[in-house]
RNA sequence: GGGGAUGUGGCGAAACUGGCAGACGCGCUAGAUUUAGGAUCUAGUUCCUUUACGGAGUGCAGGUUCGAUUCCUGUCAUCCCCA
């Protein structure tokens, strides 16, 4: 075996990694230990894409490195299975779900072992396992019997809820529901996306113009009865514990604005009789504020409480409770119709600022708590019911979009606020005028008791004087919403529970959870999976002796929703400490020795959702004692997302000047439209053997920082697009393997550039470092015997000093470069490495033997291929990381800069230890720098030792 | 519209706390050698003007500094996320 031949040795390695089972992981660690952690994959029929491995081989790097030097390291790997895709195909084909996914988790599992990564395979699972999900449901139960206090900020057992007085005196069923009011998964009513054409909830992002995505059936808003995870009560420990982990700024920093913490205050409007505003006024000064509004009010959520003088109407979302209340028979039709119609738009459409806002006026007057004037209360869609209390005091003098709105309906614009900012005398004559809006500080106007105080000022004062009347508190709200828990699907977790019935068939209401003993509760199987167009999960089709219990004498119904993905992969790197535990979901020891993950590697695009769901659940098991952290992730790095590879293209300009030229070459140009419909540029394509292809880079030619097309004048310019079926640009992990090997692939991904940043592929690149790995491997192989033997170079011969230099700097650096995880750098050294041993004829053993070490955590199979090639016993994986000696890592002689007026003009040659003394005379008595300094005054002299020499000279 | 990130050769990129810009790889050029091979080896390769000397240069415009890819201000462009 003459040549580097990775077909053969990468599945010999494999066998023999798994035989032996290398990397088998203790079951609790023996001293010091990392837990490295990769996202796992959702496993899609089309098997990994590029994006996958890279993400992958970092952290199998890292997993190979710290194993290397004596730590023991938890490195395991599953699948995310449940979910839309394969019940897609499902639905198509009328296959039971469970089969098509064990068929892609099957193609995973062999692409994966395929790239050589080191997980211990013994703890894989995946969502869907049976044995899994057991313990998802279990978490489930355990949200169930949990509840949020406030004051503690700690979720307590359901049994430790205090029951109010009024609410004990009611008897069981109140208390029951008291509790169930306070449970962090409970029962709502909730808006949703119900597409009838696609027999399903839809999510936001998959509704355009009140349509269907897919398939372009209408979508309507319905409210249904959903399973709610209460995640906001955990809103403020998510946001802050932010600050104990490691993770990049921006992902923190989007993690805070979706949990979108913002302080402000809650106001009460009054809606009722004008009659009777003064008593109302008076019971509130009584009573003070109340926790739920009464029906003589309307409140409303406000960041800019100082604004208050300047809310000349009020808004409420068209699903807003008291809609109907407030609407006056002269309105109602109008006001039904709007409400019809916003139905039909989404959160998103709804908020799009392009379009003209609408809406329709109720009728009422609300009384303004400050100005005691009556203002015109609107239903409109821009005021999203989810978000606040569902209604706003409009201050269009101050926000933009009470501005738009009110410049529409020709509403009152008063302003109450002069601005603190820059602005020209005309701007603020403008703002003054109610002719523009301003939405920053500045100092009251127009405010009565509040005049002339500072924004924060301000809304202290105006929320101490309305909470004093007892119609107004401070109030922290949210962006966040409670995580909607239930979907219409059968792919997904059954939930744990069931529901009363009563002697007609029809639920009591009362809700009851199984016992854990009586998990887990496994999905039936189905006559058939299709939807049915209503919005019923599929599970409402469930054999009757599976959606039907009895017990004590009573019916009971299984709940027919599922769980969403989202719920499996909360928890999975729990289960992977003790995947094979049947009497617990993890033992608690274990846990305590391998938890926090010290590194978690994966996409960008799961930034916000699983990292905030995954968050969540992990504190709500650490406050019921079950998880040692209070944060699951210590490490997380977003990798960057793989491009396809750079096409060409001109601009239409270019392309008509040369066309002829062009087209007598064989090249196409493809016009490419922009938004507008417009050509905006032409991409370029040739046809090879009848089949179109991009232009490759050899179809190029520089020339005077221009690219042209080769044999032409035309102008190219290039650019790397997303990979996607759709652009034909995508390259599988696959046919890398085959044309280059597993190492190869591992290596270039590394070697693109940085790990988070976005890169595109380059097929020459890959080219590259194969040829590194060819070239390794003819340092110490013999590439021309029929046998695997030592290159004739090789042996155990004493090392030069200039080689000891080279290995040592190398471990140095290389060490070094893995700990930042700058991987690209830690290759670049190798690669010098061997261009230095290259080219000596001399080449020892001892010398070789650390760079393979160093080689293998990158390419692991071809260095246990020349591991062994060496001498080595045992397999590289084994083998002690080398440590670099500081006497091999400095030179003895250095060659510094000498700069005049910070220019480089010559230099010298120094011992690394030298005195800026000494460097001074090396750099005067210079060849090139003494006729310099002739005859000028030398103002400064800057000398860095061990860096450079600057002269700062007065002509 | 809001937030974030990034702009360095023909391309992917490197440059520790401000100290020789372009390591390493691709591509390209020349030479050697071989020819079953995306072969191998050696040298060169930022741009401009060049025999050479030299000059310019890290998106653009400024600033701080003896010295800026690095720090500051403004600005433009691209990408990502959210709306």
């Amino acid at each position: 075996m003459p040549r580097y031949n990775p077909a053969e040795i990468e599945p010999k390695w494999q066998q023999f990694w798994e035989q032996h089972q290398c990397f088998k992981t203790p079951e609790v660690p023996a001293g010091k230990k990392k837990y490295v952690l990769d996202m796992f994959p959702y496993p899609s029929g089309k098997g990994l894409h590029v994006g996958h491995p890279e993400g992958y081989t970092a952290t199998d790097i890292l997993a190979r490195y710290w194993r290397a030097n004596g730590y023991s390291v938890l490195h395991p790997m599953g699948f995310d299975a449940f979910g839309l895709p394969a019940e897609e195909y499902a639905i198509q084909t009328n296959t039971p779900p469970r089969q098509s996914t064990e068929r892609d988790i099957a193609n995973f599992t062999r692409q994966l072992k395929m790239l050589g990564f080191s997980y211990d395979w013994d703890r894989c699972l995946a969502t869907t396992d049976v044995e899994y999900f057991k313990w998802t449901q279990w978490i489930f139960l355990l949200l169930f019997d949990t509840w949020f206090d406030a004051e503690r900020q700690v979720g307590r057992p359901i049994s430790e809820l205090p029951i109010p007085a009024e609410v004990a005196q009611l008897g069981e069923v109140a208390v029951a529901k008291y509790r169930d009011e306070h449970r962090l998964a409970y029962q709502s009513e909730e808006l949703v996306n119900w597409c009838a054409g696609l027999g399903t909830v839809l999510a936001n992002e998959e509704v355009i113009n009140g349509r269907s995505e897919r398939g372009n059936h209408p979508v309507t808003r319905i409210p249904l009865r959903q399973w709610m995870l209460r995640i906001t009560a955990y809103a403020d420990r998510l946001a802050r514990d932010l600050d104990v982990v490691d993770w990049a700024e921006g992902i923190k920093n989007q993690q805070r604005m979706w949990i979108g913490r913002s302080v402000g205050a809650e106001v009460d409007f009054f809606v009722g009789q004008p009659s009777d505003l003064a008593a109302w006024q008076r019971e509130r000064a009584g009573t003070g504020w109340l926790q739920k509004p009464d029906d003589r009010c309307l409140r409303v959520f406000t960041t800019r409480p100082d604004t208050l003088f300047g809310a000349t109407y009020m808004v409420v979302a068209p699903e807003h409770p008291l809609v109907d209340r407030l609407t006056i028979a002269a309105q109602a039709n109008a006001v039904a119709e709007y409400r019809q119609m916003a139905a039909s738009k989404s959160d998103r459409d709804r908020q799009d600022d392009k379009k003209t806002k609408t809406g329709v006026f109720t009728g009422s007057y609300a009384i303004n708590p400050a100005t005691q004037q009556p203002i015109p209360v609107w239903v409109a869609d821009y005021v999203l019911i989810g978000y606040g209390t569902g209604a706003i005091m409009a201050v269009p003098a101050h926000d933009e979009r009470d501005f738009e709105f009110a410049a529409q309906f020709d509403l009152p614009v008063v302003a109450v606020l002069e601005p603190s900012e820059a602005l020209t005398e005309e701007q603020r004559e403008a703002v003054r005028n109610g002719t523009a809006c301003y939405t920053g500080p500045g100092s009251s106007i127009n405010s009565d008791y509040l005049n002339g105080l500072a924004t924060e000022d301000a809304k202290r004062t105006i929320t101490e004087r309305l909470s004093a009347q007892g119609v107004g508190r401070e109030s922290v709200n949210y962006k966040l919403r409670d995580w909607l828990f239930s979907r219409q699907r059968f792919w997904g977790e059954p939930f744990p529970i069931l529901h009363e019935l009563d002697a007609q068939g029809q639920p009591t209401g009362v809700v009851v959870p199984l016992d854990p003993s009586e998990l887990p509760l496994d999905l039936p199987p189905l006559e058939d999976y299709k939807p049915h167009g209503r919005p019923e999960p599929p599970l409402g089709k469930a054999p009757a002796e599976w959606l039907y219990v009895e017990r004590n004498g009573r019916r009971y119904k299984r709940e027919t929703n599922t769980m969403p993905q989202w719920a499996g992969s909360c928890w999975y790197y729990l289960r992977y400490i003790d995947n094979k535990n049947p009497a617990q979901a993890w033992d608690r020891v274990k846990e305590a020795a391998w938890m926090p993950v010290d590194l978690y590697v994966g996409g960008a695009e799961h930034a916000v959702l699983h990292l905030l769901y995954a968050r969540f659940w992990h504190k709500v098991l650490f406050d019921r004692g079950y998880v040692s952290t209070t944060e699951p992730f210590q490490k997380l790095v977003n990798q960057g997302m793989i491009l396809g590879e750079a096409t060409y293209y001109c601009t239409p300009a270019d392309y008509a000047l040369h066309r002829a030229t062009v087209e007598a070459l064989g090249i196409q140009g493809v016009p490419v439209l922009d938004d507008e419909n417009q050509i905006s540029e032409i991409s370029l394509q040739k046809l090879v053997q009848g089949e179109v292809v991009a232009l490759s880079e050899s179809d190029t030619l520089k020339q005077k920082g221009q690219v042209f097309l080769v044999g032409t004048e035309l102008p190219l310019r290039s650019r790397s697009d997303k990979m996607s079926k759709s652009r034909g640009n995508v390259i599988t992990p696959d046919s890398i393997v085959e044309q280059f090997g597993a190492d190869s692939l591992r290596l270039y991904e590394m070697f693109m550039g940085p790990l988070t940043a976005t890169k595109p592929w380059n097929m020459a690149g890959v080219v590259g470092v194969r040829n590194f790995l060819d070239r390794a491997w003819r340092m110490i192989v013999d590439d021309r015997t029929e046998n695997l033997a030592l290159a004739a170079s090789v042996g155990d011969y004493t090392p030069t000093e200039s080689q000891q230099r080279v290995l040592h700097k190398t471990i140095k650096a290389v060490t070094e470069d893995i700990e930042d995880m700058g991987f690209n750098t830690a290759i670049s050294r190798m690669m010098e490495f061997v261009n230095a041993f290259t080219k000596d004829a001399q080449r020892p053993r001892t010398m070789l033997q650390p760079l393979v070490i160093m080689l293998a955590p990158f390419a692991p199979h071809i260095a246990e291929e020349l591991w062994q090639v060496l001498g080595g016993t045992d397999s590289v994986s084994f083998q002690k990381w080398p440590e670099y000696d500081p006497q091999w890592v400095v030179d003895d002689v250095i060659e510094v800069p000498v700069q005049i007026q910070g220019k480089l003009r010559g230099k010298i040659f120094v011992s690394p230890d030298a005195s800026a003394a000494d460097m001074l005379v090396a750099a005067k008595a210079d060849d090139k720098i003494a006729p310099l300094l002739a005859g000028v005054q030398i103002v400064k002299e800057i000398v860095v030792p061990g860096r450079l020499v600057n002269f700062v000279i007065k002509p």
